[in-house]
DNA sequence: TTTGTGACCTGGA
DNA sequence: ATCCAGGCCACAA
């Protein structure tokens, strides 16, 4: 389990993540110093429900595929550039500062 | 204890 | 561009 305070850490990063702009489970992961992008998902996965939980994608732009519908509309409707089902990481991709 | 499963990532083919 | 193998780590069975 991760520790109180790697949870905290990567809740205050994502509540970092401005409007309009979208971050990845890695860039979590070595923001809060974590050992693994998993880490990132499994914090996601059981305590993001009141954070901007639709900022954060895979690395590739996809979202995860249980909650890709809501989620690209939810990014769509803040003006997040999506093409084909996929985020424009290039330009969407936020910048993490601790 | 071991094994399988995941909101994952990178590098090589 | 796509696919796969290997690494990763927490958890449930």
């Amino acid at each position: 389990m991760p520790t109180d305070e790697q949870i905290e850490r990567v809740r205050e990063l994502v509540r970092s993540v401005p409007e309009g702009a979208v971050t990845t489970y890695g860039d979590l992961a070595e923001a809060a110093h974590l050992p693994s992008p998993r880490i990132s998902a499994w914090i996601m996965k059981h305590d993001s429900s009141d954070l901007p939980w639709h900022r954060v994608v895979r690395a590739d732009g996809t979202p995860a595929p249980h909650i890709a519908a809501k989620q690209l509309e939810l990014l769509r409707h803040e003006g997040v550039p999506v093409r084909d089902g996929r985020v424009d990481m290039k330009s969407a991709r936020a910048t993490l500062t601790p």
